[in-house]
DNA sequence: ATATCAGTTTAGAATGATTCTAAAGTGTTG
DNA sequence: CAACACTTTAGAATCATTCTAAACTGATAT
C-alpha cells in the first residue's frame, strides 16, 4: 500500500483513491494482461466502480511512465501488459489470450535501420490458431 | 486486366468493375501498404468514386483470400500489404508508415507452443521512433 | 489545520474507424 | 434473356476510445 503510494509518487502521479486501487490490482506480483473493459469488470467484481474515463487515464499515465506495456493485437481493444521486461507473446485471437514469452527469442538477420531512425524495440508475436 | 479478372474469379470472386480497379490498383506489380481510407484517397484521384463500404468488404475479401496480408499495428487503423510472402516491418507510428523487410529472419530461442495450439504465423515488428 | 490551486475524476457527449442493413444493381448460368 | 445469387451502396449503427467542462481532492503554503 505505502509501495503503491511510493510508486505512484516517484513517478509524479499523485495515489489518488482509483490510481491506488488500480495499481494495487495490477502489481500485485502477477503478471497480468489488461484492456481497459476488462480492468473495469475485475475492479467492478471487488466493488471497486471506477470510471471507465479514468481507467483509460490511468492506464495510459502508467504506460506514459513505463509501468505498462502496450499492446495492439487487434483493432478492437489495446491490451496492457503489467510485464514491462524485454520479451514476446502468443496471441490466440479466437480465445483471446495472451502469454508471455520470457525466453531469450533473438531476431538474426534485421537490415539496417531506415535513415535518421532509430530502433524503439523489436516485437515478436506468435499468432496462433486461424 | 484480363489477368486481373482471373485472378479475381481464381478466387470466386466476381470480377465486378469495383473489385477491379482495387485489384488493378493493389497488384500492380509494386508492393503497398493501405488502409481503407488511403486506397479510398488514392481511388478517388484517379477518377474511381468507390464507396468506403465496398473497398472494406473488398480490402476483407482478399484478406480471406490470402490476396493481401492484414498488420494491426495501431488501434486506430488497420493496414493491407499487398506482399503476401512470409515477412517483417519497420514501422513508424510517429510518421505512419511501414517498410517492409523482405531479408530473412530468423526468431531464435521460442519455447513450445501453449497446448493444442499451432502457430499460424510469427509476426516481427521493428518499431522505429519514440 | 485550512485555504488555495493544480492535478484528477467523471458523466455524458463526441469521435472515428469499421460494420451492418436492406434496397437497388449486376455478373453468371441455363 | 430470364432468374437469381452475389455485390454495391448510402446511411444508420456500433463500439472502443477520447474529449469536455464541471465537480472533486491531494499537496503546499500560510
Amino acid at each position: 500500500m505505502n509501495d503503491i503510494k511510493q510508486l505512484l509518487r516517484s513517478n509524479a502521479l499523485r495515489p489518488t483513491k482509483q490510481r491506488i486501487v488500480i495499481a494495487s490490482y495490477l502489481f500485485d506480483g502477477n503478471d497480468k494482461h489488461v484492456t481497459a473493459e476488462s480492468l473495469s469488470t475485475e475492479l467492478a467484481k471487488r466493488k471497486h466502480l471506477i470510471s471507465l474515463a479514468t481507467i483509460y487515464n490511468t492506464l495510459h499515465d502508467f504506460y506514459e511512465n513505463g509501468l505498462l506495456k502496450k499492446l495492439t493485437l487487434s483493432a478492437d481493444r489495446v491490451y496492457f501488459d503489467t510485464n514491462t521486461d524485454d520479451h514476446h507473446h502468443f496471441y490466440s485471437e479466437k480465445d483471446q489470450f495472451l502469454i508471455d514469452i520470457n525466453k531469450n527469442i533473438k531476431v538474426n538477420g534485421l537490415p539496417k535501420t531506415p535513415k535518421n531512425k532509430k530502433i524503439n524495440k523489436i516485437e515478436v508475436i506468435v499468432h496462433l490458431d486461424k
